[in-house]
DNA sequence: ACCTTTGAGTTACCAAAAGTAACCATAGGC
DNA sequence: GCCTATGGTTACTTTTGGTAACTCAAAGGT
């Protein structure tokens, strides 16, 4: 890695942060992507995401099984959020006991290549994370 | 875009997702992705990481008036959390009043790029979700 | 001398969100 | 006629987040 090269990024992805946190003034709300992340950036969306995009569809107790430690509400809470704003859709099937299946829609495909990252990076740094966390935790001791 | 090539990605990313979901059976604890994204995967945590990447540094109040809405207390539980795990680095100089720099570290900047990709995300599809909202808030009233 | 200001927090208190557990509808099998 | 399975909902509890007031320590005004 040329250290020109580097630098070059550096000041490109801080141009790049400083665009997403702009709100444009103009804008009858807040700026969009404070909003979306209100919606999307926590735990159980992300982890629905990764999980639904994983495979091509799931019933909701196969999905519930996978997402380690969801209760079954949060899991219904996290998936209508998921269906209103267009990222999931929802299959019933008039059957007894009834079928019910969720998979990723297009917008929510392009959002997982995201996630993906994020994915990625904390399997790649969690070593660091680790210890970073064990410093902090011999100081605070 | 090649059908064949966009096939191939779908593939890719879906495997991508399933590599990250994967708990390794032999691990201690939980799988790393699900424990940090517990802890990164916030609103507040993402959007002082944006923040905080669009600068060298940034002083707490300075940071407090840019994330718009965000309380004291959370601000200042969010920094520690970012703190320990060695994705942001608190500064203090021993002034009256009290002056402390808050900046990324260079695991925070590799998190930033990841960060950033998913408030493009957000920017670029705040249309389409707003459009999906819609829809669905027809349905529901 | 005393009061105010300033920055970066705490602390105490209250509202909102998440977790827990029990309940529901329906049909098929025993 | 009772139990099971599925995909929920409801009522209740606990944890988390938000609000507002207080703190510390020095400088500056009056």
């Amino acid at each position: 890695m040329e250290v020109t090269t580097a630098d070059t990024q550096a000041t490109e992805i801080r141009e790049a942060a400083k665009k997403i946190i702009t709100v444009p003034p103009d804008s009858f709300a807040l700026c969009p992507v404070r909003d979306i992340l209100d919606r999307i950036g926590d735990k159980w969306s992300l982890l629905s995401i990764l999980h639904l995009g994983s495979t091509d569809s799931l019933r909701f107790n196969e999905l519930r099984k996978r997402i380690t430690g969801i209760s079954q509400r949060m899991l219904t809470v996290t998936l209508r959020a998921l269906e209103t704003d267009g990222l999931v859709a929802r299959t019933v099937y008039a059957e007894v006991p009834p079928r019910v299946e969720y998979a990723l829609t297009g917008l929510g495909q392009s959002l997982l290549a995201a996630v993906i990252e994020l994915g990625n990076w904390a399997a790649a740094h969690a070593p660091a994370i680790a210890e970073a966390r064990e410093r902090m935790g011999r100081v605070a001791a």
